[in-house]
DNA sequence: CTGCTAATTAGCAATTATGCTAATCTCTGG
DNA sequence: CCAGAGATTAGCATAATTGCTAATTAGCAG
């Protein structure tokens, strides 16, 4: 639901894990060590996202890698731009508003 | 912070109070009305949507009128975009909206 | 000052979030 | 099978959030 969506986002290493993905799919333990919290920390920030579907998870062998998804991203925004009362300029999104 | 305004934005009942604040602005009991939970509690709600500075608040003799601080929730959703890596164009924002 | 309405603050219980260490799981390679 | 790396899950303690009722503040009218 949208609601795990915004209390997800509401973390900040949340965040910053999305900023780094944004840059495209990384490993589970690639990303954990670029933060100073211990490995099963930022496994449950990262559990927290992917339960939001603000990330997807894929195993390759031994080790996971993660990627934004970007659409979940894209609505979350989107609402924060409707509470503006403003359009999204987004290609696929057509305001009835007149 | 920005972080504060990701925090605030996590619970709905908040975020439905900016979509009512969107409309225009309104006052404290007139918002509490709309909601089941006791008048206190939403009172908190509006206290946390300040502390972000998500709101502002302006004494009406007796009674609180509450608005929207558009900027901060644009700052918001800028950066939600900024994680999607994709540009937002928003600048100037003057583009027409509707 | 008293009384009244609008609203916030105080205090409390219950729930949820956070972050650690230890234990477990999953896969690869001998 | 066993050993090891990569990663999650379990369990626990602490802190923060939520939402209530009761108490309090702020302003207005008499």
């Amino acid at each position: 639901m949208e609601n795990s969506v915004f209390k997800a986002l509401a973390h900040p290493a949340r965040r910053q894990l999305l900023a780094l993905l944004r840059k495209g799919p990384r490993l589970a333990g690639d990303l954990a060590a670029e933060f100073e919290a211990s490995w099963p920390t930022m496994s449950r920030h990262l559990a927290v996202l992917k339960e939001a579907e603000l990330i997807t998870a894929e195993r390759q062998g031994n080790q996971i890698l993660y990627r934004v998804n970007t659409s979940v991203l894209e609505d979350a925004a989107t609402a924060l731009l409707g509470l503006l009362g403003r359009d999204n300029g987004d290609d696929d999104l057509k305001e009835a508003a007149e």
